[in-house]
DNA sequence: ACGGTTTTTGCTGCAGTGCAACATCAAAAT
DNA sequence: ATTTTGATGTTGCACTGCAGCAAAAACCGT
């Protein structure tokens, strides 16, 4: 189970260096294939956010490649809302904070993010079950629903152990 | 059905004024019921949520009792705390705005809000089917969950009509 | 009614969020 | 070569949300 576990909380002694560079690899191929522009200032964005494994907000991630110049925060939220338009980032709303994605999404499921309280990481957990009965709600309703946004703040599984 | 439906989106035509005050009779109750004040503040904050029936930034809120005088933001956070605790009013994270609550919730069952693009309007639907599979989706990623946040936005039933 | 305590509100200031409008510059299409 | 599109820079602004302190109001025991 913990090897479950892990498949949404990684470690917090994984190989940060390794499974950044996939997922950097994974954009680019997904951008050449779609046509899109990963751009220097979008790819140092999505590296920033990569690297950190934590959701970020716009100062955060200004501060991390503010090395040398700068950029304006309207600068990052144009590079976010084109990660986001990729699927390669998400928003979390409850933190109006921003993650990069690590799966390839299967269809368009939802996707349920547990938020830790003590650590801050995120965890991606599949949504199609939950789904299928929100769906439900939506339907008694009358609703048409477009977008869930399902998120759980807790405590993590490395920071339960400690 | 559609007898269910308004349940969870109220007419555009209902009678406001009733459930208003039905509302405001209820919050009175509850905070006598538990020693708390609902003072002038805070009984002006959720009249204001209440008679608006969407989600109001803090912002709004003060426009609609500025009339005579203009109240500063923290006063408002303020009383929308206490009326949060209270369970009097939600937060709508995804719009960073306000909700009144209407109905007694059932438990600590969460609540799923509809959130309708066109009108504005939200409206709460039960979630408890829907916080089973995702307690167990939490569980096989060893996360110990407290408060979820579910939102969905998409069409509510009046606008879909149109 | 009095003074003391607690709660609530007012006030100032600050950091972060997020967008609009416009100018500039580079790449792509014609 | 010219036009069109897209990306970035710049300025400015409005909203969100809280910290810290001071003043005012409500509560309570005597």
């Amino acid at each position: 189970m913990t090897s479950k576990a892990q498949t949404v909380f990684p470690a917090p002694d994984h190989d940060h260096g390794s499974c950044t560079s996939t997922a950097l690899a994974h954009a680019e191929r997904l951008c050449a294939a779609r046509a899109q522009r990963l751009t220097q200032m979008r790819r140092q964005v999505l590296e920033a956010l990569l690297t950190s494994h934590k959701p970020l907000g716009a100062y955060e991630i200004i501060d991390r490649l503010g090395a040398k110049r700068r950029p304006a925060p309207i600068t990052i939220y144009r590079a976010l809302d084109f990660l986001r338009e990729n699927g390669l980032v998400h928003r979390i709303e409850s933190r109006n904070s921003f993650v990069a994605c690590v799966h390839s999404h299967a269809g368009n499921d939802p996707v349920v993010f547990l938020i830790c309280e003590r650590c801050g990481a995120v965890g991606e957990a599949p949504g199609g079950a939950a789904a299928d009965s929100l769906k439900a709600s939506c339907r008694a309703a009358g609703f048409t629903p477009k977008s869930p946004v399902i998120e759980i703040t807790g405590i993590c599984s490395h920071c339960r152990q400690h």
